[in-house]
DNA sequence: ACCATGATTGTTCAA
DNA sequence: TTGAACAATCATGGT
């Protein structure tokens, strides 16, 4: 079914001024981490996850990451990290969809092979109800590592 | 000396 | 469905 790909999942076109979310300052998300970074020194509560998988890049930071490189490289006087990150959105919305598409189409792979990792880590949130404060190290999981290199396949979808 | 922050957007998870 | 947080980077500041 490719008709399906038109239907993203329910355009919010209702409303785009019903955005809480424009300027949200990201720093306060990093107050939350900082929260567990710093409090962590007591009771690792917020038990680190082994397997915690790093959320993949999305296509915006896959263009920064090359991005950033030409950024410096024109501005190697440049050294706030905000200054490619701005740079880097406005640039971002003023390329077309074909030209992120092929950034597009890596962080889509990248999330396939998140979402593999996801698998795994999966069992982990399966014993999180735990209460117990302290885990104690219950010897390593085992995990069997089934190496799974599956060919990869381009598809070229026309959208838009 | 070390960790947090700043700024971008996208994606992903959890309730 | 919605919200909230985090993904990289890198120099600098605050404790």
């Amino acid at each position: 079914m490719k008709g399906a790909k038109g239907k993203r999942a329910a355009k919010r076109d209702t409303k785009d001024a019903l955005k809480p979310v424009d300027d949200r300052k990201v720093g306060k998300r990093k107050a939350a981490v900082k929260a567990d970074s710093k409090s962590k020194a007591k009771k690792g509560k917020a038990a680190k996850d082994p397997n915690k998988p790093k959320r993949p890049p999305s296509a915006f930071f896959v263009f920064l990451e090359e991005f950033r490189k030409t950024f410096k490289k024109d501005n190697p006087t440049v050294k706030a990290v905000s200054a490619v990150g701005k740079a880097g959105g406005e640039r971002w919305k003023s390329m077309t969809a074909a030209e992120k598409a092929p950034y597009e189409a890596k962080a889509a792979k990248r999330k396939t092979e998140y979402q593999k990792v996801m698998s795994a880590y999966e069992k982990k949130q399966e014993s999180v109800a735990d209460d117990g404060d302290e885990e104690s190290d219950r010897s390593k999981s085992e995990v069997d590592e089934e190496s799974g290199q599956e060919s990869e396949e381009e598809e070229d979808d026309d959208d838009e």
